[in-house]
RNA sequence: GGGCCCGUGGUCUAGCCCGGCUAUGACAUCCGCUUGACUUGCGGAGGAUCCCCAGUUCAAAUCUGGGCGGGCCCACCA
């Protein structure tokens, strides 16, 4: 070859192969190659393939994507990815969570309107108008922009007509089944958002407040009067005291069994009763139960069947029970009633306190009780199943599955499923105007909204009434979103694959540990009460991305690491690699520095790749005679096939149990270590040398294709970007998928473990190491030539004697002999080798 | 109050289920080298009472019990 063309082919090469790996202009072009490919495709017209299904976590919106959202997705699309190539058809679906308040919270602010302005209709067109056009297309932007192979074709949204009908159905048919029922129950009410709210929807804040030690008047049968002294933070309540309790065993106040005490300001006379939920050791040990102070005076309410009264309306203000308090909120009444109380001598001391309170976490407004008309589901009966059916998932981790079981064992409640609020889906019902009796929707009319449309019936069925309200609630967030894998499998009505998927649990369920309580509980429980099964087989609880100090990353603390900005930095493929370097549900500070890592990694991989495809021009795997090659293999290439299929049975292995992160660090090692730094030294010389036997050469080009396009694979999952870029470039030519992604997952070869070889391999590599410290230690160049090597041990000669030559040309030695010499090693290495100059 | 997880060089971490050589790797530090893919590289060095105590065992980072420390979930919070 002339000077000439050999330039000429050289910058060739560079074109096809540039010496940088760009990730900037790499990445985007094979994330619009996949689209184009439809290389994520589920087919549902497949009946042949198993299918792997995913019930993918849908992000609510904000319409970009946070750092939990790019670790958790790329750990669910490694799994994905992974069984892809195993020959799975893969349903990966695209869904969001639009539903509810959180929409209904980031609209007002974004278009700087108020709901109740518009009307339930009106925002709600604007909702989904905003959705559609300004925040999906971001969010879609940003899931493909991290490599995320889902089907964007099989899409949803928690809002949309389709999840509408699908939540509109459950409720039908559990209100058919009779576990579906509307009572007027004191509700959790944030008196800010106006709306009722679940349990799930609180959190703890510590709030200054006042111990009030307030007397109670009791007249005794004597005539006397007795003062009874009641500690309360929240005096405003006072109008609605109900009762006086002490704890059964609490000898102080016995002799007050069945008296009736005088409420201070109002004129009310309350039973004194027994109940062992007074706690003789908080305040004065006896305590006054209000509607609705709290959680017990609700227990209370219901198990003493004492009566209602409302001091708090729905308006969040004090009722007309308050008297002359009416009309201010409870903070201003509260307020008012210790100035009288102080007046009346009623209250003796007033200690501060800071107590936690239970408040909404979106507006951090203290919770209320209030009475009011509230649709609930009933399952506390089903306590028993429902830990029966926590046993029946495959927990990943499995400890997960104690915050599953500690849930169920501290259910209290059914579960409220009303919400007073604008945005979501509505229930599909109408109450008769004379005689509230419920009327349905049809199930083919569904989705309905019955402020819009009238019920299926002129007359009411009991009372021949002709008029009809509509509810107004909507149906909490929760409620739907616990039906994805319904709504998922519902978008493949009429298609082939739909008995299929209809008949079984989705294969997993990936999604943060937070929430296990209601997400992963609420679908488990509706999947059992409407089709009697698992919702899926797996469930794969992912842990937290925390800020690099290991606090919880959140805006007001201005911690936020944006993967966006991440990916900018570094790469999508870098990030990914980060996410794969977690172990399963463990919470992680965001460690920016194994980005820097993966940046390093793909550099290797492609640095490694071009050096090897650059000694594979002539190389053609299908014109070879596989067979032939694959006998005489040279041993430290039978020792580098060996040492890979242990990775690929240890990398399938934990990948098959959702440990990716082992296989990524098993494939790191075996790649860096044995193909890097030790394989591809051994084998220049005879890939550089002119005038080495072809099979020689054959054989190291037949086993760097093999084992660089398996360690290519082994990446795939993690790193799809790079691994693209070089199967496109190179392999592509020879082997017959069209993607790297949807080629066959490595498999195991257990022939081709060969422990004689291994055994070889592993003490050349030993004795080079060894000559590497020596030079090391003696500043000498690595280049630097050396006489010839004498080993100690005569019966290693036959091993050595196999990989002598590899040796030699990595020490720049030049030859080995054997036995013992009179003179000190320059080393000895773990073999027990002496070596000497 | 109930439950769970975690504690390993300066920092982060693997190993723990299933006990066994000199405890893994990354980053950082120091010394050296530039081997015809890679200064985003290569070789080497220093650096760990594996939180503490006790027990089981020939043998404990690993198993058991107790303690200390950190975090999370749930409940309570008159």
């Amino acid at each position: 070859m002339s000077s000439e063309t050999k330039e000429q082919k050289q910058e060739e090469t560079e074109e096809e192969f540039p010496k940088r790996y760009d990730p900037k202009v790499e990445e985007p072009h094979w994330q619009k190659f996949w689209d184009d490919n439809q290389i994520s495709k589920f087919d549902p017209k497949d009946t042949t393939r198993k299918i792997f299904s995913i019930d993918t976590p849908p992000p609510t919106v904000s319409g970009k994507m946070h750092l939990g959202h790019a670790f958790g997705n790329s750990q669910q699309d490694f799994i994905a990815r992974f069984k892809r190539m195993n020959g799975f058809n893969v349903l990966q679906p695209f869904g969001t969570d639009d539903n509810g308040l959180p929409t209904q919270t980031l609209i007002q602010k974004l278009k700087h309107v108020r709901a109740k302005d518009l009307g339930r209709t009106k925002f709600s067109k604007l909702c989904i108008e905003t959705l559609e056009n300004e925040l999906k297309p971001t969010y879609l932007a940003d899931w493909k922009r991290l490599g995320i192979s889902c089907d964007f074709d099989v899409k949803y949204s928690t809002i949309d007509p389709h999840s509408r009908k699908v939540s509109q159905k459950s409720f039908i048919d559990l209100y058919n089944a009779g576990r579906q029922y509307r009572i007027d129950a004191p509700a959790m009410f944030c008196p800010h958002c106006k709306t009722a709210i679940a349990q799930v929807e609180c959190e703890d804040k510590d709030i200054a407040s006042f111990f009030n030690d307030i007397v109670f008047k009791i007249t005794t049968e004597d005539g006397k009067e007795e003062e009874l002294i009641i500690a309360t933070t929240r005096p405003e309540l006072l109008p609605a005291c109900v009762a006086i309790f002490y704890h059964p065993e609490d000898k102080r106040f016995h002799h007050l069994r069945g008296k009736t005490a005088k409420v201070p300001l109002y004129d009310m006379q309350v039973p004194i009763l027994e109940d062992k939920r007074a706690d003789p050791q908080k305040g004065t040990g006896i305590v006054m139960c209000c509607t609705f102070g709290d959680q017990t005076d609700c227990e209370w309410q219901k198990a003493h069947k004492l009566p209602i009264i409302e001091a708090i309306g729905k308006d969040g203000k004090m009722t007309e029970v308050a008297g002359k308090y009416q009309g201010n909120s409870p903070e201003i009444a509260r307020k008012l009633i210790i100035e009288d109380l102080k007046d009346s001598k009623l209250l003796l001391t007033q200690k501060p306190i800071t107590h936690a309170v239970n408040v909404h976490e979106r507006c951090e407004t203290p919770v209320e009780f209030i009475q009011s008309k509230q649709w609930f589901i009933k399952y506390l009966d089903l306590k028993d199943k429902m830990l029966e059916w926590g046993n029946e998932l495959k927990w990943f981790p499995h400890h997960m599955k104690n915050r599953y079981d500690n849930w169920v064992n501290c259910l209290a409640w059914d579960w409220c499923i009303s919400r007073q609020i604008f945005f979501g889906i509505p229930f599909p019902v109408w109450y008769c105007k004379d005689c509230d009796e419920v009327i349905l929707a049809k199930e083919e009319d569904l989705p309905v909204d019955p402020l819009e449309q009238k019920p299926p019936i002129d007359e009411c069925p009991k009372c021949k009434c002709k008029e009809f309200i509509g509810e107004k609630d909507i149906i909490n967030t929760w409620a739907t979103s616990s039906l994805t894998p319904t709504i998922v499998k519902e978008l493949f009505k009429g298609e082939p694959c739909y008995e299929k998927l209809k008949s079984e649990p989705m294969s997993l369920r990936p999604q943060g540990h937070d929430i296990i309580s209601f997400w992963l509980f609420n679908t488990v429980v509706k999947s059992q009460l409407h089709h009697n099964m698992l919702p899926w087989n797996d469930c794969f609880i992912n842990g937290w991305m925390l800020d690099p100090k290991g606090k919880k990353m959140s805006k007001s603390k201005g911690n936020v690491v944006e993967p966006q900005v991440m990916i900018e930095k570094y790469c999508a493929d870098a990030l990914r690699f980060m996410a794969a370097g977690c172990s399963l549900g463990e919470d992680l500070p965001f460690p920016e520095k194994e980005l820097v890592a993966g940046t390093k990694t793909l550099n290797k991989i492609w640095n490694a790749s071009r050096f090897a495809l650059m000694h594979l021009e002539n190389f053609d795997p299908n014109s070879i005679d596989k067979e032939k090659i694959e006998s005489n293999l040279e041993v430290i290439d039978k020792w580098l096939i060996s040492k890979l299929n242990k990775v690929i049975k240890a990398g399938t292995d934990s990948f098959e149990k959702h440990e990716f992160s082992k296989c990524r660090s098993e494939t790191d090692k075996f790649f860096w270590q044995v193909f890097c730094d030790n394989y591809l030294e051994l084998c220049k010389y005879r890939i550089y040398s002119e005038d080495i036997e072809p099979e020689k050469k054959l054989s190291a080009q037949y086993t760097i294709y093999k084992v660089l396009l398996a360690t290519l694979k082994l990446y795939s999952p993690f790193l799809p970007h790079i691994t693209e870029a070089i199967y496109q470039r190179f392999f592509k030519e020879f082997e017959s998928d069209i993607s790297i992604h949807i080629s066959k997952w490595p498999k195991f070869e257990e022939n081709l473990i060969n422990e004689t070889s291994e055994n070889a391999g592993d003490l050349a590599v030993d004795i080079v190491g060894a000559i590497r410290k020596y030079k090391s230690e003696n500043q000498l160049s690595l280049k630097s030539e050396l006489p010839e090597l004498n080993i100690d041990k005569p019966e290693f000669e036959d091993k050595i004697n196999l990989v002598i030559a590899d040796i030699c040309a990595v020490t720049h030695a030049k030859g080995v002999k054997f036995g013992k010499l009179n003179k000190e090693p320059i080393l000895t290495n773990e073999f027990g080798v002496g070596l000497y100059l």
